[in-house]
DNA sequence: CTGTTAGCGCTTTCAA
DNA sequence: TTGAAAGCGCTAACAG
């Protein structure tokens, strides 16, 4: 019991009666050694319970062949679909991931990075609380890759998702809906990504419709109670100002506004339109399945993983590298929460 | 750029006119170094940007302080509240959490513990996908707290709520708002968790009222989708047959089933009644506030990482060390779903 | 208080 | 096809 595994590659190479180096490679190389002689080494090694030492293994080779996966928020579903979309590539490829959950937190985001580093990860993807550190990748002496963020770097592979076109699908969806006073409810301003939604949804009234108007309410958080609040302040309007289409600029206060609005008698989709953004299991599960923009989450992820892999692969080869900073489309899923249509049809997602 | 970093300790210590052990004693005990000294080695550390070299620490100190934690689904909310509690106690002790979701592949987790046990993390936490894995820790030679596991096992640490007593507060409850015709629904009597729950509410209507009965109703999958086929087979259910108040067997279930019987007309709570499991975030978000069994995921991660760190002490330590396994209660929620009151009045959660 | 030194367990030439 | 040997970068014990 208790007492320390102290088993190493000697006592391997003792019982297999052969030399440490041969270990080695029935392991690495396993072309390399006389099918005889590899099947003595397995069998010793079951016998024995032996397991490599990564440490001893790393330090020798300089660097793991492991990558790091930092999100701001693991059970946003969002993050964690991203998160399988890593994983998925990383050990198709034999590589393994190592996951933090930041939690919105700087102190624990850097802490993980450290972590990351002191392990010699062979690469880092990223999903940072803030976007705007210049030179990170440099700084670590390790790819990075970041998620999720917003701007224009060109110091690191970057992918995303078109926020600014996620606010013109809402937005012109609702239009089409035969809405004019439409609404871009949730969040403040300060926060990239509400603005960016907000821009585009701004954005498509304006191409869209002279006649056709947005007003703006921001919520302290962006969640389910930015989205009740914003319900009972909607409730409140008189009829002439209170709009008919809303775009909520998450699911999460789509989801709160709708079960404010359901509380004050207000019909959704009939008297007031609503269109979220994230397409979370939950949006089509709710009373009135959520009409919402859709992320691909899981391609983005996929795709983080591809580019910190080939960037990992060009630095081993020593040849050159070109960041890619690579923007996704979201699009639209149409449920009844915008439209007249039977309640039940649109469930099943996209 | 992209030049790999090769400075070592050696470097810093060149350039701080130090040995390596004194960079060693600056980082593991500073209380042993000239303050002068520190600042110089602190200073040639900031210039050169070493950082130590996790993996050559490691394989001198045999073991690494981290640990490791490995749930079957990070994207349930019960496990990322889960991983939330371990991190905050793991880091609130000087210890780095690994975390790795396993996605319900009995494949990946093998993985995920192959690679734990090759990196030597101190301890592991494991939410396997599968009961029954005797001897795990002794194998591993790592101390391992299961986690939300079903089972009287006496071979390592474990944490997990009382499921029984969770479907007996459930039943209960709905007892107590006079219900008679009671059912229960969800899942498979394959899931220990589906099968401890159903047994609960079984007992409770048992000895509540002689008059009571409890018909159950498996569904393929424990989801949404599986509410909503439920609530199908209710509709169809002749009126005095039909259950008036429903035990979901968790809250994805219980608002795939609200959402079909709403769909359906049947007004909740006052044609029927639903109370589900978990307390997930958006059971509070429903159209009707959804009557829930709170387990306390949180806590469980607390506890599961107080555990594995006393056990990692003790190894260390030397001293004698007992498994502890502890089972958390559970707590019913009440909200509009299963009663008369107020719609909103209970949307905050417990 | 600081320097010296002996490995930790593995991989990888290079020789045999 | 296998063995021998030289480190990878760090820590800890000991000497100075």
């Amino acid at each position: 019991m208790g007492k320390r595994s102290t088993v190493s590659m000697m006592d391997v190479a003792a019982l297999a009666g052969v030399s440490r180096g041969t270990i080695s490679n029935v392991l690495n190389s396993p072309e390399l050694v006389a099918p005889a002689t590899r099947a003595r080494v397995l069998e010793a090694i079951e016998k024995l319970g032996w397991v490599r030492n990564e440490s001893a293994r790393q330090l020798r080779a300089g660097r793991s062949t492991a990558i790091g996966l930092i999100v701001r928020d693991i059970s946003n579903p969002f993050f964690s679909d991203m998160a399988r979309g890593v994983e998925e590539v990383a050990a198709a490829a034999g590589h393994s991931v190592l996951l933090s959950d930041s939690a919105r937190d700087p102190d624990r985001e850097r802490a993980a990075l450290d972590l990351y580093q002191q392990l010699r990860v062979g690469g880092v993807i990223l999903a940072p609380i803030s976007p705007g550190d210049r030179g990170l990748s440099r700084r670590l002496d390790i790819p990075v890759v970041l998620a999720d963020r917003i701007g224009d770097y060109d110091d690191a592979c970057a992918v995303s998702v078109d926020d600014f076109v996620g606010g013109q699908v809402a937005a012109t969806h609702l239009l089409e809906q035969g809405h004019r006073r439409l609404m871009a409810v949730g969040g403040t301003i300060d926060i990239p990504h509400v603005r960016e939604r907000r821009d585009g949804a701004s954005r498509a009234v304006l191409l869209g419709d002279a006649e056709a108007t947005l007003q703006v309410l921001s919520t302290d958080r962006l969640d389910i109670d930015g989205g009740r609040s914003a319900a009972a302040a909607i409730g409140a309007m008189p009829d002439d100002e209170r709009p008919t289409g809303v775009f909520a600029l998450n699911d999460l206060v789509a989801i709160g506004l709708l079960q404010g609005l359901i509380f004050r008698r207000v019909a959704v989709p009939d008297d007031i339109s609503i269109v979220g953004y994230d397409d979370i299991e939950f949006a089509a599960a709710a009373a009135v399945p959520l009409s919402t923009v859709r992320q691909p989450s899981l391609e983005l992820g996929r795709r983080a993983a591809e580019l910190v892999l080939g960037e990992m692969r060009a630095l081993e080869d020593g040849e050159p590298h070109r960041h890619i900073q690579e923007r996704f489309t979201p699009v639209l899923v149409a449920r009844s929460s915008s439209s007249r249509m039977s309640p039940l049809s649109h469930t099943a997602g996209a």
